[in-house]
DNA sequence: TAGATCACTTCAATTTTTGAAGTCAAGAAA
DNA sequence: TTTCTTGACTTCAAAAATTGAAGTGATCTA
């Protein structure tokens, strides 16, 4: 499977990966919420090269995620859409994750402030429902029956490089439905 | 700048990006979470060629994303270590992000259930200081001076592929405190 | 005792990425 | 007016990464 198929997945977060889970894809994004908005500063801002960027800005407005507009004849701005802006939660999961895990000898590097009380602020994820907090260890994921059915014959038909003929008739695992207590030891 | 440099870059999000930020990478750890544990499935539900898996695989045991038990000789498991299950907010946020956004005719592939409560919850994000709901455009990212000096340096000293001996010098545009209101008509 | 299974590795062909150099139009400076 | 500078790219060859078919070898299983 090449990465353009990815999108194409009956999965929502597979979906998101095939749209946006590139990683300079991601580093532009990340540049557009810092407020860089030319060609050449977000080169030098993120290191990408100027040939993939100008690739990735392209698919970027074609997704509906940038829209460019030209501020003088022949320069143009890079705005994040509001459906790019909605990409906001991701970036903030990724900065706090290397927040915990990264190591930072000269302290972290960003703080996210709350505009509203002035304060910074860390990750907290709540229920929609019963606003309690959330977590992978008590939450799970569910598949719709489509998306499982989908998810089954994938798995059966694929032509897995080296797999016997009998490994491809019996196919292989599918969870219906998966516990999101991912580590062993929980 | 060479993929593998963005984690160097003093940044909390830039450094999550180049850990976990690549296409496979976090199709690898989305199917971790749905509960996939051997090589040949993880290969059959994502679409991954075997040899990268493989590569991306050792790549996750080294950054401490992944663990790999033996449960039979020449047999092997994959599980998320805690640091691995930590990026369970990701998954969440790019699954709300292309449930809002993608086109799913016949309905949304994935649902996230609270165990605790019983219902199914969407992405709600509070401030971890006022408990109010936060977003991009309530919220800033502020970088630390030391991430502010380091960002300066790279902009100005990067040898920008046709740069001019001038622009060099000046350097670009970049600004100290940056609004999450990145959008262009909030 | 002959498959079958699993977890890979190998490798050539293909595709993508890199980065230096160039292009072109428009505004600014001399 | 002529030259310089800026910005936003494009072009292109070299280098690197990815793909996918085809092994490999050590268990299990019928």
């Amino acid at each position: 499977m090449r990465i353009p198929d990815i999108a194409t997945q009956n999965c929502s977060i597979a979906h998101a990966i095939g749209v946006v889970g590139d990683t300079w894809t991601l580093m532009v994004v990340r540049e557009l919420f810092l407020g860089t908005r030319r060609f050449d500063d977000l080169q030098l801002a993120t290191g990408i090269s100027p040939h993939l960027l100008s690739v990735r800005l392209r698919e970027l407005v074609a997704d509906g995620i940038v829209e460019r507009t030209e501020y003088r004849a022949g320069r143009y701005e890079h705005f994040l859409t509001k459906k790019g802006a909605d990409l906001w939660p991701v970036m903030f999961a990724l900065l706090d994750w290397a927040d915990r895990w990264g190591e930072w000898p000269q302290g972290r590097p960003v703080y996210v402030r709350h505009t509203e009380c002035g304060k910074l602020t860390k990750l907290k994820l709540r229920c929609s429902c019963c606003d309690g907090p959330i977590h992978h260890a008590n939450t799970r994921f569910e598949g719709s029956p489509g998306a499982l059915a989908e998810r089954q014959a994938r798995m059966e038909k694929a032509p897995l490089a080296g797999a016997t003929p009998a490994r491809a008739k019996r196919g292989a695992t599918v969870k219906g439905v998966t516990r999101s207590r991912a580590t062993r030891n929980p």
